[in-house]
DNA sequence: CCGGATGTTCACCT
DNA sequence: GAGGTGAACATCCG
């Protein structure tokens, strides 16, 4: 997916359907509705609902509705948005270059404008009414304090990370960058931290996804290009260790991670 | 041809 | 209960 950034340029670049009412829903995938959510609900709910605001919380997108309802998105790995028939972001690695009509697996059409969410390998949903509060807090505004609690387990730092009740927004290439540069080793146990460490580690996740907003994605980033077998660490060298950590192919430097 | 890929959920173990 | 693994989703790419 998208990761936390991607969906937060979605969120901007969705921001010109506030104030616009809804005339016609697109819900041609049953599988694609999510937590009991229906296409026959939102067919029936939706139409002439006007958005208010557009939230977000980790990588899901909401839609704030003026009739007490809120509309969530997510894009799983390949999902995209696509707004007024064009892309939002247009650099998705792993999602196809042209989108295929067929890959719309849900749309709404506002006076004015239309949302489209295009996803090949159909990993995204939507529901209405997700539940917000399973999430952690949001990546982007999460406080060390937060952060020092949500590291209060035995599994590993990355594992945690990646954990999206623990804390929201956070994947695999957002995760491994931060810990690149913060020199922490993914592996760790999560309760290990020092306080030292816990707040290099905040300071580092804001500062990286501050530069990797500004830069254009979570596929931005300095480890980026080494990802792959043989990659050496950009900082100094070393070759790259590539092993499963949290269920997820992950590089680090063993050199200066610990 | 095969493996793996910005993700989540669930079943099934330990 | 916590944590780990593998499957499922479906397409593209090296």
């Amino acid at each position: 997916m998208p990761e936390i950034l991607e969906v937060e340029f979605y969120r901007r670049s969705a921001e010109t359907v506030v104030g616009r009412p809804i005339t016609a829903v697109h819900a041609p995938d049953r599988w694609f509705c999510k937590g009991g959510t229906t296409p026959e609900e939102l067919k029936t709910v939706l139409p002439g609902a006007r958005a208010l605001e557009l939230g977000r919380r980790g990588k899901l997108l909401l839609l704030h509705l003026d009739i007490g309802r809120t509309l969530g998105l997510r894009f799983g790995m390949t999902g995209r948005l696509i707004v007024d028939g064009q892309a939002s972001v247009d650099e998705l690695e792993y999602s196809p270059r042209r989108s295929d009509p067929a890959w719309d697996r849900f749309g709404l059409d506002f006076e004015g404008a239309m949302l489209r969410v295009s996803d090949p390998r159909r990993l995204g949903g939507v529901q209405l009414d997700p539940p917000v509060e399973r999430l952690g807090p949001d990546a982007l505004a999460i406080s060390r304090t937060e952060l020092a609690k949500a590291l209060q387990a035995s599994a590993p730092l990355k594992a945690k990370l990646l954990d999206q009740t623990a804390v929201a927004g956070m994947g695999n290439l957002l995760v491994d960058e931060t810990l690149w540069r913060a020199g922490l080793d993914p592996a760790r146990p999560a309760r290990s931290l020092t306080p030292d460490e816990v707040a290099t580690l905040h300071k580092t996740m804001r500062q990286t996804l501050k530069t990797l907003l500004r830069r254009g994605g979570s596929h931005t980033g300095d480890l980026q290009d080494q990802r792959h077998r043989g990659g050496l660490c950009p900082r100094d060298g070393t070759p790259l260790s590539r092993r499963q950590v949290g269920g997820r192919t992950t590089y680090s430097c063993p050199r200066h991670q610990h």
